[in-house]
DNA sequence: TATTGTTATACTCTATAACTATA
DNA sequence: TATAGTTATAGAGTATAACAATA
């Protein structure tokens, strides 16, 4: 006790929730990304590759896919090169820019893409909450998010 | 509709919260760690940094370190050998065991720490919560993670 | 023989700059 | 001249393997 009485807990205890709140929500976070990561891994796939085809429901541009992942345009030329060697997607020719290239799924990168949405959905961390639990969870959310 | 008829949406129409309450949550995460990039960037730390200051609390071998930033040892060398430069911690022989090293803050760290610590608790993205929502989210959370 | 911390090394991911082909 | 995508390259961060000192 004695050391902690110079810790900053004692100057903030208006805001002492806020650091319990933060490791809740941060276990939560590690929590869904542990099981989107082992959804993940059962299909071989790095969870940017996992994004990107999640992204790709329908039909983008390499910049339009950089900005969704948050990245800069070399960096999907890195992911799409390995996607399409794994035979998940083509690269062709714009209809509208010759510049521009339109990123598409191949019928496997289709048919993956489903299987990972499926996977995604099933043994979820939250799947032993009710309904009414799931609904106050979220309208607490939105208010920490100021959106209620 | 047509092209969503083959998603997996309806598939898990008892589970449909779920992807609601991840993206809310991954929001949420998203906002506190752009909080606490900022204020880390603030006293010209890197993330990892950050976190082995405030785990060197009390003093810790290396390898305790690396256990709790969820890295391998040669990474803790990488990290401390920056942070020694910088004068904010110290190697010293382990009392009890002439292999190991005790990781121990300088007077400059201490108070590098206790100012991260401060920083850390001031602009919260839940500052504009009561009390009483604090409490209701923090329920609704303990609830998620099966502690209720 | 096992363990601690370090060194040497390689790999992954991401970013910037320069290039090309279009616009 | 500006933009789309690619290539070349460099950097940060992390991992594994081998080593010296100690248990």
């Amino acid at each position: 006790m004695s050391t902690e009485l110079s810790e900053p807990t004692a100057v903030t205890a208006t805001a002492c929730g806020v650091r319990e709140i933060r490791s809740l929500v941060t276990e939560l976070t590690h929590r869904m990304d542990a099981h989107r990561r082992s959804r993940i891994a059962e299909l071989d796939l790095t969870p940017t590759q996992a994004k990107a085809l999640e992204e790709l429901g329908e039909p983008k541009t390499a910049r339009e896919l950089a900005a969704v992942l948050c990245c800069e345009p070399p960096n999907v030329t890195y992911v799409i090169d390995k996607m399409q060697k794994q035979g998940l997607v083509e690269r062709r020719p714009h209809p509208q820019d010759r510049r521009a290239k339109q990123l598409v799924l191949t019928d496997a990168g289709r048919e993956l893409r489903l299987d990972l949405l499926r996977r995604m959905a099933t043994n979820s961390p939250l799947d032993h909450m009710s309904h009414d639990e799931r609904a106050a969870l979220r309208d607490q959310l939105l208010r920490a998010l100021d959106r209620a």
